[in-house]
DNA sequence: GGTCGAAAGTAGTACGTCCGACTATATCCG
DNA sequence: CGGATATAGTCGGACGTACTACTTTCGACC
């Protein structure tokens, strides 16, 4: 699936012998870690739209299809949409126009508030949702090779630097704070 | 430097119930990696792109003016540069040539083979890269928080994945068995 | 030596993302 | 009540990426 020869040598290594020969020490690690996340998610994200293809969905279409499947009425304001997948607003009316044009979701007008619009899973949309995640589990979540553990690790670790981002509030006082721990 | 406000709850953690209410067990932890990957990727392009905003580059341009300075010649073949950063030739393309309009990088035939293209680095663009890499290293790479053990549980993790999808070919003989281990 | 396939790079197109500007509506308050 | 401000969503543009198709050149084979 990589459109590219394997390298002979894992160039976040490399990247990370360069920063400690040039006397970086302190942000070699923290770049190798940063470095990997990103070709990983380039690997990923190449996976999962070659796997969704066959649906004419990409990741990011089928993000707001996954998100809208697990609501009780299968409908959402486009407003929360672009909050939970944190993205442009722009980029939820992009995929949305798209979703539309292929009849899996539908925009309506919200009667409390007329600048508003939710966007509601079509029939068609709920089963092409459907087809599409038994797919990823499938070919992508169930095949990434990724050992509990490992799953455990880099979840915590990510979720600790997300919520230091601002990705979300970490639950430091009621709901549940147990942590990723093995 | 989200455009966001934090979200209430971890969409992460959520995602990974709704997997498991619908029974799909297996694939809930790596779809919740894969996920976190995904939304951490995001933070980091973005923090980095805002980075590099004042020396007009982007994440993806620094990475070609990194790679070249850290060649002898500070010159690679446009073909080599898409290999080692695994995107497609195009975008090579298209990075030098906003890179050659900046003036960080210059086209130079090569002698040996009239269709390739030596991508050198000019006396500005190794100035530029040099104050760019400072940036990066203070504001992001040594703000991520991640600790020693995240560093090498991710990279540890993220290598195992990337060696599998073809990023590299594993030292399995003779080079360098060393895993990231602490 | 000439042909034919492969390789390096580029042009054009599609898609996703962000940003800034804009419209329409809602809300706050004086 | 009415103007100022804020919010929901869209439009146009910039940028990064990939894909396809194409040109030029290389190399290999007859």
């Amino acid at each position: 699936m990589p459109q590219h020869e394997p390298l002979p040598r894992d160039p976040v290594a490399e990247a990370r012998r360069n920063w400690e020969r040039e006397g970086w020490t302190q942000a070699a690690g923290p770049m190798a870690a940063v470095t990997s996340i990103m070709r990983a998610q380039q690997l990923l994200l190449a996976r999962a739209d070659r796997i969704l293809k066959p649906f004419r969905l990409t990741f990011s279409r089928y993000e707001v299809l996954a998100l809208l499947s697990f609501t009780r009425e299968h409908r959402m304001l486009m407003k929360k949409a672009s909050a939970l997948l944190q993205v442009h607003p722009t980029s939820i009316t992009n995929a949305v126009d798209r979703l539309e044009g292929a009849g899996l979701v539908r925009r309506e007008p919200v009667s409390t508030d007329r600048r508003a619009v939710n966007v509601t899973l079509t029939p068609e949309g709920l089963e092409v949702v459907a087809q599409a995640t038994r797919a990823l589990n499938k070919d992508l979540f169930l095949t990434t090779g990724f050992e509990d553990h490992e799953v455990e690790a880099v979840v915590g670790a990510l979720n600790g630097f997300r919520a230091r981002c601002g990705d979300f509030t970490p639950p430091e006082s009621s709901s549940d704070p147990r942590r990723a721990g093995s």
